[in-house]
DNA sequence: TGTACATCAGTGAACGCGCGTTCACTGATGTAC
DNA sequence: TGTACATCAGTGAACGCGCGTTCACTGATGTAC
């Protein structure tokens, strides 16, 4: 599992700092320490060694966001969940920050990461339901919690993109901010 | 030029049947009754066989757009010109059925739509920012066109999964309605 | 009308490259008795 | 304590495959004069 871990390491940096297409997996190894032979060992794709291990978030997403007042609409509750996530959010920022430039350098990555978003916007979307009391996610439900995700996903991009001391809770509240005023 | 559409043709029937990774450029060729050498005299990469024509929908988006009346919302002039250009959308059915099976079938296209699905973000925003009388789009302009390229991609994609019989614009206004309903 | 030349769509063959697979192996560590 | 055996991380070599490139060619069509 050492391996395992020294090769995602590596390729992360590697991916973020030369593209992910400039980078080979023979690379991946030799920077890891290992023989070529052993990259396959671990991971059956390139592209899984990036996505290994990014589970979990919408799961205490979901958590968080149903033990939110029965007060709150859905938008506030969503809202009020992200700024109740912030403080993790930035705990991973430096993790995250090399996820999103390998990402911005691969065309091929980036259909990867609208797969996990998809799946994403299914979790989101039967938490959603569960609070509005519906058996399942219906078209409703499914439309607000893909919405919800490009927002968010808007808000990181943006902190991210900010100085590293900026607390990612004063974009997030911007950006849900101006989503409202739309309607 | 001729054999440039029959490459097109070909290789948008092949990756709808039997998926894009199943495809290759060889077959395309054999299909369109050229050489394989040929392909690539045509089209720099596989990807870009798919992609090639695609363009101008939005353009024409701005046109409509800013010609609606001055006393609808944002929103609403959205709407208004999306329910205006679904007959145009109608006729391309066939061809745009076929373009989003061969999407499914692969996570290497979907990160080619993800990008051009950018591009349209900022042709929207500006014509937002236009109408709003801004010289360029702020925030708020990319913000409600990103969400609202996500739900009428939404709307596109229950409309092709209905029946052929069924006119987009229903879809069209059943999505947006579920969208204003959100907030 | 005929000759010379230019242009251009399409071809053939060979190759580089990187991902991912297959098969058989080594060498360290642990476990049974 | 020592011997036999199992397990398992890692290796080496060789290969298949498909994308995309490079270089030199053919053969049809058009154009100049």
């Amino acid at each position: 599992m050492r391996t395992a871990r020294a090769l995602q390491q590596t390729a992360l940096t590697l991916f973020a700092e030369n593209g992910y297409d400039e980078t080979t997996t023979d690379e991946i190894a030799e920077g890891a320490g290992v023989s070529p032979r052993t990259f396959f060992r671990y991971f059956p794709t390139k592209e899984s060694v990036l996505f290994a291990g990014s589970y979990g978030w919408y799961q205490t997403f979901t958590e968080h966001y149903l033990a939110q007042p029965a007060s709150a609409s859905d938008v506030e509750a969503i809202h009020q969940t992200l700024v109740d996530l912030a403080p993790e959010l930035a705990k991973r920022r430096k993790a995250l920050d090399l996820y999103e430039q390998a990402v911005a350098s691969s065309a091929t990555l980036r259909g990867g990461v609208q797969d996990h978003v998809q799946q994403d916007v299914a979790t989101l979307a039967a938490a959603i339901a569960q609070r509005r009391g519906l058996a399942e996610a219906d078209e409703s439900c499914t439309l607000l919690a893909a919405i919800v995700l490009v927002t968010y996903r808007r808000a990181v991009l943006r902190w991210l993109a900010g100085p590293a001391t900026k607390n990612p809770r004063s974009v997030i509240d911007e950006e849900l901010k101006l989503l409202i005023a739309q309607f």
